[in-house]
DNA sequence: TATTAAATGAGAATAATTTTCAATTAATCC
DNA sequence: GGATTAATTGAAAATTATTCTCATTTAATA
């Protein structure tokens, strides 16, 4: 029984850790699934909670080694609530940013970074040299604003 | 006995802590003497070790506390590493950001907003209302280049 | 289908954070 | 300076978050 469908965001997956020789098993797409369809940042434990869904029992510290190695193929962002808070979102590891609900945690990518044209030289002050930013917008989503 | 000198750190912090009414006890001040003469982001370890040298015993919940009040008055900020942890800096209310060095943990801010002419209104599709933006550049000081 | 290195699950072990409550203290008023 | 009082602290327990260990399972490969 193979599935006859598979969305791009589960085959990019597979590709980016078969190229890497690490194994895709089915947590690991589980998780890929859950994140990709959700419309919001999820927590450590809404993605564990998701898996057990689909798949029955999954170990927590599972979701943990998934999630850091998604990071660090740039699979997965995490993104960080004002209250401390951490959620997850997929990201097909291009240079994307993202703005946060601060209401209902919904989250939406964007491409065009924010810091497109400055001038990081200004900066470099002491000879610091900028290796990479994280940028992340807050605010209210369209559903958040009319619901104030 | 009166100290004869307060840094402008101090006197800030205490000022603000006095609008809203709160207590400019010893050990928030400490934090904020930890905090500002410290050139790198500390952890919340590293500043209830400083409190502790400074005071003798402290209650760790103490430095929890005063960190979570110190970031809603704006007087520290909470900053992320690649790797998770967290550091804390003090940060005088200005919008400033944060220039990381992922190597000693060393901080630099600076005033000009990276994200200082960027078209949030490209980006508020749906109605999505931009309130606030974080943006922290993480890259490698000046020593940690050379040690390289 | 057999082989095998990689990955998982369960639970223990750590680490991080929050809560509770009696004792202490900073601010205020005399 | 001393009394008053509400805010704050410290200590320990309670939660919650994260990592580790190791026996068992599984995906990839041939
Ligand atoms: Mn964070
Ligand atoms: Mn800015
Ligand atoms: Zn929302
Ligand atoms: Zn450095």
């Amino acid at each position: 029984m193979t599935k006859d469908f598979e969305c791009m965001q589960e085959s990019y997956a597979k590709e980016v850790l078969r190229e890497k020789g690490l194994k895709s098993t089915t947590q690991r797409l589980a998780v890929v699934h859950i994140l990709h369809m959700s419309e919001k940042l999820l927590s450590i434990g809404e993605i564990h909670g998701g898996v057990k869904d689909m798949l029955g029992n999954t170990g927590l510290a599972t979701i943990y080694r998934t999630l850091e190695m998604f990071e660090d193929l740039g699979i997965v962002k995490r993104l960080h609530f004002p209250d401390g808070g951490h959620g997850y979102a997929f990201s097909q590891g291009e240079h994307v940013h993202h703005m946060v609900c601060v209401d209902c945690r919904g989250v939406f990518d964007f491409s065009e970074c924010p810091a497109e044209n400055f001038d990081y030289a200004s900066v470099e002050k002491q000879g610091f040299r900028v290796k990479d930013h994280f940028i992340q917008l807050f605010g209210q989503c369209g559903k958040c604003v009319e619901a104030a």
